[in-house]
DNA sequence: TTATTTTTGTTGCAATTGCAATAATAATAG
DNA sequence: CTATTATTATTGCAATTGCAACAAAAATAA
């Protein structure tokens, strides 16, 4: 039974794959975009939260954070009540790619849903959440360090 | 809409980081269960077709092969018909990792699609393997050089 | 047949990725 | 209040990843 999260992979791979090419006439090198769209979107997003959603490792988290910070397309900043956080937010020059990431989003969300009805695009997101929620616990207790039991 | 690709990645990255994890109980280094699993199933397997099955460069297929190799878990043969391919076989020591690949498979399987009826199941397969061919396609072209128009 | 194009495989970089280990602050427990 | 634990961030490796660039054989075209 475990086509699915065949299926899944392959999606996902080809997707980034397809993403990573076509970012790179935005100077965005692998795995770039990821970050920095949900730093658009969630501006003040700390880097452990970044890592949780997008379902990294901790420290590849900080790297790309690191690098976009380095290219200019965003900046941390300190909280005034936490000094442990920093804080993420696009620059300008961030702010300035994001329509470019949105629109190559957009596009293949079109691409990949070709043929589905909406009744059928809307069944898959909600089933596809359920597994998500299934799957991130353990994500979350295999990286913590816990073995799963089979 | 776009947040279908999303779930996906988040699922893909949350269980790919699982499975490498899990793996290394049986020496497997990132992203090698992949390989290993595909050929075992499908054994005379060329390096191309792994590639393109699993949606990975051409070149990490190649380097996860040659170090599958280099680790005896599966052996290159050369096609007395071809000579520009290799076919690709799981050795005795390939073969027997591979029942523990495939229990991890089926739990992750389980894991995911808890709570989620035999119905709904058989609908997220058949979704998503609509989207895979969609995405298949574009995965390909681009891969190629060719530019997506949006 | 001969020439061109496609398929299949490899290696040299340069980059991302992630595990360990470290540090510092915040939150919780005793 | 002090001690322990959890959170957040960083850096040093060692490895995978993928783009270029090459080679050689096969498939196709002229």
């Amino acid at each position: 039974m475990k086509e699915i999260l065949r299926e899944i992979g392959m999606i996902a791979r080809a997707l980034d794959s397809i993403s990573n090419i076509e970012f790179k006439e935005v100077e965005l090198t692998r795995g770039q975009y990821l970050y920095l769209v949900r730093i658009c979107e969630q501006p003040g997003i700390i880097q452990e939260k970044l890592a949780e959603m997008i379902k990294v490792d901790r420290t590849t988290a900080a790297r790309a954070v690191q690098k976009l910070e380095l290219q200019g397309l965003i900046e941390k900043r300190s909280d005034p009540d936490n000094r442990k956080i920093k804080r993420l937010y696009a620059t300008d020059k961030g702010k300035e790619v994001y329509p470019f990431l949105q629109r190559e989003g957009v596009h293949s969300d079109k691409v990949a849903l070709k043929g589905l009805s909406e009744e059928e695009v809307e069944a898959l997101m909600g089933l596809l959440t359920r597994v998500r929620h299934n799957v991130e616990a353990d994500w979350e207790e295999v990286k913590k360090g816990n073995k799963r039991q089979y």
